[in-house]
DNA sequence: TATACCGGTTTCCTTTGGGAAACTGATACC
DNA sequence: GGTATCAGTTTCCCAAAGGAAACCGGTATA
């Protein structure tokens, strides 16, 4: 029997273009998610910080996950890593530019996950109500 | 000694309230992270579809993972569960307008991703450059 | 009676993500 | 000399995510 594609994609696309269309989200999408990504990003929104800095601002996050993180900001050139030669040495993070770009789409997730929210509460209201 | 709080938000922000205000973020980034759930999402927007339909479309994706997701979906009230008493029974599953809403947000995660996607190569493009 | 489709579920296994704690070398302070 | 800080790294461990394959009852088709 013949394989028949029965994908429905939008005509002008084939199956591959179509699948291709969601690399981009999902670059995005990896960039953001993980334990601890946005709250890293968010606490550098507020200005420049030292690696010890950032692990008392945020609860729970161990050296090993910062540093970690850390590095991918910078592979991806959203974050920069500045070292002075003071001693012992001084290391500062800050946001790139191009990492202020993610405020937007931050701001967008904030914005659906809180329309979320109250529909999931007013919900869970209705239930428990007498 | 005392603790003294380091963390910079927004002067008018508690630490608490700045906690906060990451849960709506986390709530969107559930709901579109993880390993087929914008596929799945996508392959919707373009229409009902019935449950080997989508195993069909995506590459990959197994039955199990499928009713994983697409049960979340339905808890979450972005998709619905049709079923008709035909026999065998069909089942077919559609973004409801709740979930219609993502759109915008998947978009924002493309749009970022593509120019994301366009740094990234034309950065490879340089380093392989002769 | 045998085979194939539908819409899934179950079991077992591997991979990945992430946490705890100890450790590093350099320096400064007591 | 002992302790603390800085900026991390390393090791060992556990839990969650996800994949492969078999399986389920029901129905249609040859």
């Amino acid at each position: 029997m013949e394989e028949i594609d029965k994908r429905q994609c939008p005509s002008h696309l084939s199956k591959d273009e179509c699948t291709k269309m969601l690399l981009p989200v999902k670059d995005a999408l990896d960039i953001l998610s993980g334990k601890w990504k946005i709250q890293i990003i968010v606490s550098l929104t507020f200005g420049k910080k030292r690696f010890k800095q950032i692990l008392r601002e945020i609860p729970g996050l161990t050296p090993k996950m910062l540093s970690k993180e850390l590095k991918e900001l910078e592979i991806n050139e959203l974050a920069e890593r500045i070292v002075y030669n003071t001693s012992p040495v001084t290391v500062e993070y800050e946001l790139t530019s191009y990492g202020r770009t993610l405020k937007g789409l931050i701001g967008e997730l904030h914005h659906w996950g809180s329309k979320h929210r109250k529909r999931v509460i007013s919900k869970s209201k209705k239930q428990f109500a007498s």
